[in-house]
DNA sequence: ATCGAAAGTGTAATAGAATAACGTCCCCAT
DNA sequence: ATGGGGACGTTATTCTATTACACTTTCGAT
């Protein structure tokens, strides 16, 4: 067993964060793409926990916690904006967002979700999408999106029924 | 490249139909279940074709078709024990559901979703789950649930575009 | 045969997720 | 300075799903 993922261990989640909106910063830059204040925080906010969040739940803070006059498409074009661009992942069956953890390159990787905890935690290995792409061409089937979403027990939750 | 599956050939689609009603007949026969006239026609309705339907589509049939008198929770309800039982399959990323092909035995299946004719193939491959274990192994992750939808364009419409 | 519990369905209301359509503002490249 | 495009605000609506309660049917136990 590998060392464990961060998103299921206790740690200092604010290095999580910072790293992540510094990322973002910089992809921003370097693709001249806008990452205007609305998206940061949205971005922030969806990295408050490794949980995946509602866009309603982003909505509410918006507008209870932060006094922004804030309406649906407003928190959907900010995620549309970050989808877009690799930073948060849509979890199609929990219909809820989650940053990613290296939006350096184009991917879409594999969500192992804990029932209990909530914690999402993400990997990128070729053995699946592989085996994917592997099935997909004995059916001929050419393909452009892959959803891959685990639902089960964390170590950690096994650990602490 | 293998046989290539029903779903995205042409076929007498009235034998799937058939089919799969005997199929579930059979099934509920054996375990002491009831397949009520409601279950049996919003299966065999999810059944008209090789394309996820949604909920609210099945129920439009029932009200305007079937003079039905029907809310959602009716349709839902259906759905609920269709997929309990192994009959039907939910695909997550499309809210909509789609016939199994082989509902003998407990499984999840993958899909393959062409995005162009919205044929959802099902494959049951166990080096894609076999995959996801691994994976999950080395998390220590426990598995109680796999969700696999790949989006992409099938055989055939790759052929005429 | 009849009673009663459990399962199934009808009904109304509501919650939750996402998009459409339109207007305004602001940035910045010409 | 100006006009064109991107970002955001606003209102309304659509689509998906669930809660809560009432009524009916089914089926086993008596």
């Amino acid at each position: 067993m590998t060392t464990p993922p961060l998103a299921c261990q206790p740690h200092d989640h604010r290095h999580c964060i910072e790293q992540a909106l510094a990322e973002a910063e910089t992809l921003c830059a370097r693709h001249g793409l806008r990452l205007t204040a609305l998206r940061r925080r949205v971005l922030e906010l969806v990295w408050q926990s490794h949980k995946p969040l509602g866009a309603y739940d982003i909505l509410a803070v918006l507008s209870e916690q932060d006094g922004r006059r804030a309406a649906p498409p407003t928190v959907y074009r900010a995620l549309d904006f970050l989808l877009e661009h690799g930073l948060v992942h849509r979890i199609a069956s929990l219909n809820a967002f989650v940053g990613c953890d290296h939006p350096d390159h184009a991917h879409q990787g594999q969500f192992f979700i804990c029932r209990q905890c909530h914690a999402a935690i993400e990997l990128e290995r070729s053995t699946i999408s592989d085996s994917i792409l592997d099935s997909a061409r004995s059916l001929g089937f050419r393909v452009e999106a892959q959803t891959v979403e685990v639902v089960g027990l964390c170590a950690r939750c096994q650990a602490t029924p």
